[in-house]
DNA sequence: ATTATTGTATTAAGGAGATAATACAACGAA
DNA sequence: TTCGTTGTATTATCTCCTTAATACAATAAT
């Protein structure tokens, strides 16, 4: 459960991202109760302050709300998940593709690359 | 010319990738010379101690080599350059395959999202 | 009313990264 | 020899991230 960081990066910062990936595939639905702060430290691994950091860029973000003495809960917007998702994929691709122009791929080559990778899933 | 640093990343980490980058796709060339430490460090608009920590990285890889008071040269191994071209190319790839699976996209849907994006180039 | 759980805030300590300001060693050129 | 340029090393300071240890407020359950 607890995943690895990578060192050079905030960890808060990597809570944040994970989570939001949680929320975008759907592994925490709409409206679900996430852990309370401490616990959710807990599983992470991480100093329950952190935690409470990366909570709070994603209540900044919508993502997750607030009810006062009884937890934080999943957006009920699910417009607003399905914007994020579609602005998530949009990103990487885009910058995928720029990386690989970075060091000489043009797009096309870069399709067949990833055609070529791997097995099939 | 100075890049545009992430903030949540360290700046001599981002060099680093920066100047692979820049060695990968042969914008500097195999045994050519380097900026001196402090001329390249002003180019990138940092401190040369931060240039210099950055650049002790890419010795360490390998692909930058030094003369003692003469200045620091790109390495003439080409086939390390390639293999590290190969391998952050597959390393790009791989990421991007694996990210877009934690949304919920198949290797197939990528394909289709990555062809239909943006313009053609 | 009391207790437990919730979010939230505060203070202190340590570590890593970035910058600044120097200093030194090695070598080529004038 | 002297000067300038090269890489390299050192010391100090500042900020941000992280952890630790508390403390407080609000509410539901007992």
């Amino acid at each position: 459960m607890a995943p690895q960081f990578d060192n050079n990066i905030p960890i808060y910062i990597q809570l944040v991202e994970q989570i939001k990936i949680d929320i975008i595939s759907e592994k925490i639905t709409s409206g679900e109760r996430l852990p309370s702060v401490r616990d959710f430290a807990l599983q992470m691994k991480v100093n329950p302050n952190t935690m409470q950091k990366a909570l709070q860029e994603l209540e900044d973000l919508k993502l997750i709300y607030t009810e006062r003495t009884n937890g934080k809960f999943v957006t009920e917007d699910k417009k607003l998940i399905d914007k994020f998702k579609k602005h998530y994929a949009d990103d990487l691709s885009k910058k995928y593709i720029e990386s690989m122009q970075s060091i000489g791929y043009t797009k096309e080559e870069t399709l067949e690359y990833l055609k070529s990778l791997g097995g099939n899933k």
